[in-house]
DNA sequence: TATTGTTATACTCTATAACTATA
DNA sequence: TATAGTTATAGAGTATAACAATA
């Protein structure tokens, strides 16, 4: 089935092409790799947390808003690395689906401090459960030194 | 500057949010350190190729038609693991940049065999040295046998 | 009937500029 | 004037359905 063209123009040319591309640069490149593993491992994150209604953006969120309730949006975007207008959006549904709630309460009264309702805290319990196994099918071709391994050097990239 | 939120509805909060998302599930999660990571590495290798009017796909499907000249697009399509739609915008680009062209050529006249100019294979030699010192760049916090280490890790989650 | 390439379409993600209300 | 949040908007990336030409 991978043989079936480059007869007429070129018939010194080298093999079919494989279902991967193997023999490249792209093998050599940590930003290939990376592209395609996180493309793997999010999906599978993405079919877990659909059965919620969440994204693995809300995911992450909620998880921030447990460890610094009454954190502001700035902070969030700050800790996510998103931008402003992505919190707004992202906020407005997690407050929507009642898991998180903006409170006027600061002494500037233009921020709000976020908190996550009690439905919230309830719901990321579980969430955290089953995201979690997510993460260890989805690398289930590791064990657990290589998992620790591969998340050192991910951070050494991510901080260097 | 980190500490000038909670002081109102909650005064017996754990700390102000730090710059990242530390002592959390997230911290434990491949899937977000992998997202994270390749973020990083990703927006220095786009940084470098914008100078050439190319984005990282583009230059990864020139590498593949190098490797495989005369392949359809739909091969291209299932090794870079997109969508046909998305192949004929990236060979509608590459053709009007002169960099890879279509050729009727095959038994079966649906086709195409996808080529690389002359210009295109002088101009992917130069890229692919930019892309690979990128690469190094984004990763300079890991040894070679750390990068080596890695890419083993990240192909075995890819395959597996 | 199935496949190759294409068009049209839509939905998400991302990024920026501009607005408001506070400071 | 500067900042927090918001709105509006536009650009990529991604996915699907439907079509024309060919098999």
């Amino acid at each position: 089935m991978a043989r079936k063209n480059a007869q007429t123009l070129e018939d010194t040319l080298p093999d079919a092409p494989a279902a991967e591309p193997v023999g490249t640069i792209l093998d050599e490149l940590i930003g290939y790799a990376l592209r395609r593993a996180q493309l793997k491992v999010a999906q599978g994150l993405i079919d877990e947390l659909s059965s919620f209604d969440l994204r693995p953006a809300q995911f992450s969120a909620l998880v921030v808003i447990e460890a610094s309730p009454g954190l502001m949006q700035t902070d969030l975007a700050r800790i996510l690395a998103i931008e402003p207008p992505q919190v707004v959006t992202l906020l407005n549904k997690l407050e929507k689906m009642g898991l998180a709630v903006r409170v006027r309460c600061k002494p500037d009264k233009r921020s709000y401090g976020i908190f996550l309702s009690k439905a919230g805290e309830t719901q990321l319990k579980q969430l955290k459960a089953i995201v979690k196994q997510s993460d260890l099918t989805a690398t289930a071709a590791l064990s657990d030194e290589e998992r620790a391994q591969l998340l050192g050097l991910l951070q050494k990239i991510r901080q260097g």
